[in-house]
DNA sequence: CACAATGCGACCCATCAGGTAGTATTACTG
DNA sequence: CAGTAATACTACCTGATGGGTCGCATTGTG
């Protein structure tokens, strides 16, 4: 489930909309400011999130885009499968992007796969984008704590 | 966690040599025939799982390939993590290779990202190849069972 | 009309996964 | 000791894809 850097950037941008939602069009020359994203680059992931009914445009002057959904009703799952094609590690264990292999009827981890992609799935498919803006940011030490949790014993 | 063909072959090939441990060594173009992976590409695979002290060779004849290693003491985490680098979706969550961003300190998907990475981590940190050799093959109608539950609710 | 924004197709470029080839080396076997 | 069946190793090829840029058309506002 490793993030393309389009998922990454259209999830930054989508989080700004989301920030300011009510407000005024923002301009993608500010979205891609305040995200560190390549203007040009993210025109593209704009048009393609608008297609998707995510967010509206307009343009000319004092353009720009917002939100178009109730960030309650879309969900981190949908976005990343919208880019990625699919959560699961491997596609013989995709649901929604099933892909046969030849070793399925022999294949020792696939149920391990299998398990991750649940794992994920499920926790994907529950977080909306509301949620994800009401918890709070990851703490710069947090990782470190995991860190010396996962040296030992697990 | 999309897995690389790398590590799926490389996986395929291992679980080969767990089901026969303590046979004789078995040859690439078995190894490659039975797992259906392209023989040369495959060579390649079982140097760096040599090199990882994974697996042994014996050269000549009746040489081949056999586990080198307890498949208690090898993760999944592990082989996945030698080919593809981390388990994390996103390199700014992973513990094994973390890289910094620049939106760290705003960035509000970050924490879901980092649960999803903490769980798969956990699972694959856990199992190990002997575990995944006990456990069941996915039935072929598990899946259809999933996509049901998924399309409802979740 | 000028200006500020999006829309959109075309294109570029580096990287990498996947795969191929050739030759050297090793070791068993008759 | 010759033959042969295997790995060892280095180098290379190729197509797809991801990331990113460009130019120009279009739309809307003051």
């Amino acid at each position: 489930m490793q993030l393309s850097m389009r998922t990454d950037y259209a999830l930054r941008a989508l989080f700004t909309l989301v920030e300011h939602r009510g407000g005024p069009p923002i301009p993608i020359l500010e979205l891609a400011r305040r995200n560190d994203v390549p203007k040009r680059f993210l025109e593209h992931i704009m048009l393609d999130l608008k297609e998707k009914g995510w967010v509206a445009s307009t343009a000319g002057k004092r353009g720009g885009y917002q939100l178009a959904k109730n960030p309650e009703k879309i969900t981190m799952g949908e976005v990343v499968r919208h880019f990625d094609g699919y959560l699961a590690p491997i596609a013989c264990v995709s649901v929604t992007d099933y892909k046969r292999c030849t070793q399925e009827t022999t294949c020792r981890f696939r149920r391990v796969l299998l398990t991750a992609r649940n794992l994920v799935a499920n926790l994907m498919d529950r977080t909306t984008l509301a949620d994800v803006m009401k918890s709070p940011v990851v703490s710069p030490d947090e990782l470190r704590k995991i860190q010396g949790i996962d040296g030992e014993g697990i």
